[in-house]
DNA sequence: AAGGGTTTCTACATCGATGTAAACCTCTCC
DNA sequence: GGAGAGGTTTACATCGATGTAGAAACCCTT
């Protein structure tokens, strides 16, 4: 009647609970006839492990926590939809939590929840700092997308997102643009993937021997349409108005589309317009986006992949502490963690109509 | 140094075990002295509850799992977020599993995983039976979005998808349209968004005394913006073309923008374009999107609270029938349980420029 | 001051699965 | 034939929190 437990299937098979567990486990001395006898009973019972209890005894889950800004935005929820897809083939389950680019979300995925649900912790940060990463607690494994910390606190990975910018930016020179606006630019020193692009932009700029204009830096709040929308609209309204607008995101660059149709402007005779990311509506819109496109399947794979890492090295670690033997032998557990890892993951320029490629069916 | 258990706190503040649980759960009956001194040497300690010490004991697990067709669409992204939002302040997490529409991902989701971490499952289904979703376990608690199956096996939130439909045929009438296909459209009998959809669409026609062409009527397999641009051509190619597409999405709606530019139509002039969902993307692209927008955040509220409200009764039953108490006077748990639940949320017809609408500054 | 009723608190068992250590086999080989 | 090796199985303790039942402390009443 009752969802049948392991001391049900024992009874049953005539064995004890643990060679059930056993058998559950695949351990390796189960005789096949034993083993067969378990096997029988489970089906019979419809017996399936109880997780609760696994997990207090085993001390993990087979939970990874994904944390994003925010899944309303397609790119984090095609990312989302790739690193479910990976933890999946790895059989475990994601939990996703939203920021909303809030700082004290982030921390709390760090040091509240994360440790409580899952075994480890997948963060697209915004906010975070060098601190706040170095106070997190070390048992809990973390990776970290995109870059907006400075490196060697945790494993990270992302595109080379000033090598990306570079390129986009050269592209854009290339046309003949020669006043490029940075929409959700920010000339900020330090780590931040705003503050990389920008970094990448003016590299370009440089090397094309052009000036520097700062009011063609627009930092954004969120990165989202409506605000690359505004933006676009006062740059386009503006004085001395861009004819190229290098958004640092899709978001961005669709909101521009929409401003610069708005005010008249044909995209991309009167205004280029590039993005990053390679969102799918971009291969849609009218005219289609230009963009960086990160490999986003490597980045969830590479992710999972690094966390899962570290997680099988925590429970080793972990569960040595923990027996009685290494308690009385004491130093066991006590290796060193791995250093942090850097992992870059490649990405292409994709060149569509809004800066004069080709139309799609062509 | 170790992560503190409810041991050391009670060894710190005197006191036994179980008192410190009951300040955790704020049990009436402790004193204020009591509660203080329990409650700083859990500061002190840094004391955080386990889990899966606290899931093993109750059986539930505070965790709602959701399961989709895929994040990486825009309307299942914002309907995520929210559903994480509401879940959130009634302090449960949201575990996210993806059905790429497969059939028997849906039918895991219910018997498999779900019962496994979830305390109930909110299910947005394709492909589920009746049968399915009867032979599931009544035990887990389970809400169904939009209408693939049969009403009355199950709690269900949903808009009013035929009467949406007819709306929204009908606006298009207004405009003098009278050759309306129906992208994503399917005739056959039964339950099911599509279907739904389709048959408000005919209502709409049959109200204007306008006859109904077969060949408007355009399935396509999965909702996504490419199926609605290769569509939306093939239509717009054809021998006796469409003036107006009711595109059962967004996502096609906006795949036929793009189909309509590419064929050198105007929108709306030449042809007008209708969507569903009132994805984000819709306020910006060019044209903007006229779409049928259903109330979202009502959406996910109603799903959550339904869910958690089932998740209580079960629970107490449940409770109930484990108890000694209850196992030994026998009738105890045997409440049925409450009849599904029906719950149509609100929707409005939001007219943009691709049906005539006026531009989003005016 | 005894009795009845609360409040407050604790000892213990329990949720389900698995690690440990040791018992029990079976077989080999001297 | 008996020691030894190694495979197979089991009893028991354990992971951490909480429900139960009842003891202990307290309060009020008559």
């Amino acid at each position: 009647m009752a969802r049948p437990r392991i001391k049900d299937v024992a009874r049953l098979a005539g064995v004890s609970e643990k060679t059930v567990s056993n058998v559950l486990n695949d351990y390796v001395h189960v005789s096949e006839a034993t083993r067969q006898a378990v096997r029988q009973a489970i089906d019979e019972l419809g017996y399936r492990v109880n997780l609760a209890g696994r997990h207090l005894r085993r001390g993990r889950t087979g939970i990874l926590a994904l944390v994003v800004p925010g899944l309303a935005m397609p790119y984090f929820g095609e990312l989302a939809d790739l690193v479910v897809r990976e933890a999946e083939q790895r059989s475990h389950t994601v939990l996703v939590h939203q920021t909303h680019g809030e700082g004290d979300r982030e921390l709390a995925a760090l040091d509240g929840f994360g440790s409580d649900f899952a075994d480890g912790v997948i963060l697209s940060p915004l906010a975070l700092t060098r601190q706040d990463l170095r106070r997190r607690d070390p048992a809990l494994p973390v990776v970290l997308l995109g870059e907006a910390v400075e490196q060697g606190v945790a494993d990270h990975v992302a595109i080379d997102n000033e090598r990306a910018a570079r390129e986009a930016t050269a592209h854009l020179l290339a046309l003949g643009r020669r006043r490029i606006a940075v929409l959700g630019g920010r000339e900020a020193p330090g780590p931040g993937t705003a503050e990389a692009r920008t970094r990448g932009y003016r590299a370009a700029l440089a090397a094309a021997g052009l000036p520097h204009d700062p009011a063609l830096v627009r930092p954004v709040p969120g990165f989202l349409m409506p605000e690359g929308a505004r933006a676009a609209a006062e740059l386009l309204g503006g004085p001395r108005p861009p004819d190229a607008l290098l958004c640092l995101n899709d978001e961005l660059a669709l909101g521009a589309l929409r401003a610069a149709h708005e005010a008249g402007l044909r995209v991309p005779r009167d205004i280029a317009v590039a993005g990053f990311d390679d969102v799918e509506r971009g291969h849609f819109s009218v005219p289609t986006l230009t963009t960086v496109s990160p490999d986003k399947a490597a980045l969830a794979r590479l992710a999972v992949e690094l966390l899962l890492d570290r997680v099988g090295a925590a429970q080793r670690t972990g569960a040595a502490q923990r027996t009685g033997a290494a308690r009385r032998t004491g130093a066991a557990g006590e290796r060193e963690p791995e250093p942090p890892r850097e992992r870059v993951v490649p990405h292409r320029l994709v060149v569509r109509e809004s800066t004069g490629g080709p139309p799609p069916g062509a």
